[in-house]
DNA sequence: CTATTGAATCGATAGATGTCAATGGAGTAG
DNA sequence: CTACTCCATTGACATCTATCGATTCAATAG
C-alpha cells in the first residue's frame, strides 16, 4: 500500500463486512453544494461563459444588441442563454425602451470563487 | 438614457441600419472559454462538486469505497460522476489491487479559478 | 480451480439542454 | 393609425445527461 494513498481501508476487513466504514465527509453541506453547482452549471457553456466575461469587463450595462453579433447563434438562442444566466442569479437586466441591458450581479460568483480558491 | 448604461447605441441609428455596430468583445478566446466551460460543467452537479470537495480536503488519494456511502446514489452512478470528472481533467485515479483511489489533479481548476478572481 | 469483492461498463429510460424558425409583445417612428 | 425594431417566448427537434439494475472485469481469498 503506497504511503500517499490516504484513506485506504484501515484494516483487513472482517469476513462478511462490505468494504470500509465511511471516514471522509464533504466539508460543504448539501445546500451549499447545490447553490455552487447551479452557478457552475450556468457557466458550463462556452457562450454563457463568454457572455459573463464580456459583461464583467464593462462597469456599466451592455445592450443585448451589442451581444448578439458576437456569437454565431441566433438571437433567440442568445436570449435563452441570458435567461439561464439570469435565473441562476449571475446576471440581471434592465429594460430601457426597446433595449435590454444586461449586467453581472455584484458578488454573484463570490461563493464559487471562494470555494475554488 | 441612464448614465450607467454603458455601451448603449452611441447615436440615433440611420434608417435601414439594424441596431448598432459591435463594440464589445470577449477577452477570452473561444478555446479558452471552451476549456473553462468544460471545467465548470464538470462542477455543475452537486454530487460532483462534493466529490471534488472531499478529494481536495485530503492530501492523499481516497478509495472509491469510501466515497460511495457518502451519497444517496448507486455505485454505478457514482462511478459515472467520477468518470465525468476524470474526463474533464479534474481528477485522476490509481488502481491498487481491488481498490481505486481518486485524487484531484493539481492545478486542474487553476485556469477557472484565475478567471473567476 | 471456484467464490467473492470492488469498480467499471452496458442497456434502458426519463428528463434536461441547445438550437432554430416562427411568433408575440412592447416601444418607437412615420 | 400603421410600420418597424428589439427582445422574449413558443414549439419542435435532436442531443445530452443522470440514474438505475444487470452484467462484466480484475484481483483476491478459499
Amino acid at each position: 500500500m503506497p504511503a500517499d494513498l490516504a484513506l485506504a481501508p484501515k484494516q483487513k476487513r472482517p469476513a462478511g463486512v462490505r468494504c470500509c466504514e465511511p471516514v471522509v465527509y464533504p466539508d460543504v453541506d448539501r445546500e451549499h453544494a447545490r447553490r455552487m453547482a447551479a452557478l457552475a452549471k450556468a457557466l458550463g457553456d462556452p457562450i454563457r461563459l463568454q457572455l459573463v466575461d464580456v459583461l464583467r469587463k464593462h462597469a456599466g450595462k451592455v445592450c443585448v444588441c451589442e451581444l448578439v453579433p458576437l456569437f454565431d447563434v441566433s438571437q433567440p438562442t442568445l436570449s435563452h442563454h441570458l435567461k439561464v444566466l439570469r435565473e441562476a442569479g449571475v446576471v440581471d437586466s434592465e429594460r430601457v425602451g426597446l433595449w435590454a441591458f444586461y449586467y453581472v450581479v455584484p458578488d454573484a460568483l463570490e461563493e464559487l470563487n471562494a470555494w475554488l480558491s
